[in-house]
DNA sequence: GTGGTTGGGGAAAACGTTTACCGTGCAAGT
DNA sequence: ACTTGCACGGTAAACGTTTTCCCCAACCAC
């Protein structure tokens, strides 16, 4: 099987004390000599310590575990990969768990996760409070990101959404649109609030003066989207400019403009917000706010890190922003531009009613 | 902290070792009496296995890992989700470890996974072949699930391409398209290649005979399948159908014929592959083929929980069908069909050069 | 009555580490 | 010369299990 402390300590004449000590470079001083020696009979045996007997020993095993209502969302990975690529360098892999929305999943999965020495946990986009005792009781520090309700002040990571609505609004008021509805996600949501506000603001500073009859509200999906346009586009018949709360509204609201023989973006520059894939592949591609998934990751995991090495964490919230996409929706000067999927030498967009 | 098997023990006035005993329900009679006291005390004070405790001794961790390429991938995540569905039910948890197409970072995964008594391995759209000697050596039981290069025999699950295809060929025949275009991918992927043959395979039962000028060959992105419709298109002026070897192209090949000004699916049907999300989205939405990724996370989980107990394995090569998703851009009976996500009361589909 | 079997249970070794506690031997300070 | 301190290293306990070996009582067959 594989090599023990205890060959490798027979093999380099002392006593598996200096070996351990060696290799956990601790306070206890080894001779410059032995240290080299030891370190290279470890290399040429492929020593690995046991895991397992490490943990047991010191009650922590290098792992770090993550829970999320469900792995399988685009969002989701791209923070455990920012997570992954920040914990894997101190040494820690990670363990994902799937709640599936069930508090009762939830609070198994963390005594589960307790049982095997888990060193912190990450809760993504999730956290239904079960077990919170659970973890402080047997002092296991843990983080949030993406977390959807923030009723209590937590340690947590989340985009800055108020930015991001902020630089949708921005981007479309540079570009001279002073008309400019919004389609929002379901106010329950705090995304969908500061988002609102983010607009509202930017308005604000424009000196225009908010309008409720440009704000639709939809549910993140298409067809809603598609009906959010609809509708603000019948208060507003001179509208040239749509901010969607996301890409999939956002798609809906195209498909909405085009059914009313409105060209993307010469008759209503549209921009959508999570730059999900379908912003690069649709047709005109979508100019749309990047959501910092893999820094929010990569962010959380550093907190988690500081509170393991007994750190202070740098700050109870931490907002990450994201940035402007510019593609074609929007109209902006092409050379601000990313290349889009399929450029059309010949035709306009194929939203455009040119046909 | 936790408790002990030993507080339990006294708690329940036997040994350590009568604990342990019901507790692993083994093969030492233990009276029905103590048993139910003990496992109703266990209940009681909450008691739950130190998991390191019990790897270091048996040297197995009920725990399996997932090694990938990129965890950030809709594929990867939907087999995940398929094994931790079905390892769970086992006891199991899951590590994922993204390779990130370096070899050297599987191999260092592969030996971190060992060090840590992991029970078995599932590669999920990967292999680099380092290593194999260290599984084989310390005997883990592994299995590959989506490999691209099949060169060696070796267990693993994949989706049956040649069905697939024969499924999207059979739809369109059966719709009475004769001259049915094909864009495939890159040769070098079996995908490409067992697609190409279902295919073929299926026009040839028709008798219809093979043409090569209604093949493109593509590299899976929206440009190529744009560039592949106009090239099939130009050669065959009175095509009226296309099958796409992945959503992707598809998407790019009806950008094409709304350029040429040809309707989807009245003027040519249209069936991708993959079932992507963006196959929902698109308008016209697309028919499709449904690529069974949770379906085949299940299978090679099943397949290593056998190899675990001990078993045979089912068989050393599994396929598993996915199937046809019938929406708009086939053209089918809409009785069949899912309904899409926007639908359009007075217009016909988007890409209709109607506008 | 003797020997064998069987149901039930305890003692203790072992798994591979980390670390608290002790020894040396040597240099420096008094 | 006698402490004091430090650099270096060894011994052994402990972490919480599983499991081997053993014991005891009761029962059965002869």
């Amino acid at each position: 099987m594989a090599v023990t402390i205890r060959e490798l300590a027979d093999a380099a004449g002392v006593s598996i004390a200096t070996v351990s000590r060696v290799l956990n470079h601790k306070s206890h001083p080894v001779s410059e000599e032995t240290r080299v020696r030891i370190l290279a009979l470890a290399d040429e045996l492929g020593y690995r310590p046991n895991v397992a007997a490490r943990s047991l020993r010191t009650d922590r095993s290098s792992t770090i575990g993550i829970i999320t209502d469900n792995i399988d969302s685009p969002h989701t990975t791209m923070m455990i990969r920012g997570i992954q690529d920040t914990v894997k360098q101190a040494g820690y892999i990670c363990v994902v768990i799937s709640a599936d929305w069930d508090p009762e999943v939830e609070r198994e999965a963390i005594h589960d996760l307790v049982s095997r020495s888990i060193d912190g946990i990450v809760f993504a986009e999730t956290w239904h409070r079960s077990a919170n005792e659970t973890l402080a009781l047997n002092n296991i520090p843990f983080v949030f990101v993406h977390r959807q309700y923030a009723s209590e002040s937590r340690l947590s990571v989340t985009p800055d959404e108020v930015y991001g609505a902020h630089l949708a609004t921005q981007h479309l008021l540079n570009l001279g649109h002073r008309r400019i509805g919004y389609i929002n996600g379901p106010e329950q949501f705090w995304a969908s609030a500061d988002r609102l506000r983010g607009y509202r603001e930017t308005l604000a500073a424009q000196g225009i003066e908010y309008d409720p009859a440009l704000v639709a509200r939809g549910d993140w999906q298409v067809a809603s989207g598609y009906a959010g346009a609809n509708q603000i586009l019948q208060a507003n018949p001179r509208l040239t400019a749509l901010f969607a709360g996301n890409d999939l509204m956002a798609a809906g609201a195209m498909y909405a403009l085009f059914d009313a023989g409105l060209r993307v973006p010469d008759d209503v520059a549209v921009v959508g917000y999570d730059n999900r894939e379908i912003a690069r592949i649709f047709r005109p591609s979508m100019t749309t706010i990047t959501l910092p998934l893999h820094e929010m990751g990569q962010a959380a995991a550093q907190v988690l890190l500081a509170l393991l090495g007994g750190e202070e964490p740098p700050a109870c919230e931490i907002k990450i922003q994201g940035r402007l996409m510019v593609r074609e929706s929007c109209g902006a000067d092409p050379a601000l531009r990313e290349p889009p999927m399929v450029r059309n030498p010949r035709r306009p967009p194929i939203l455009s009613p040119t046909g």
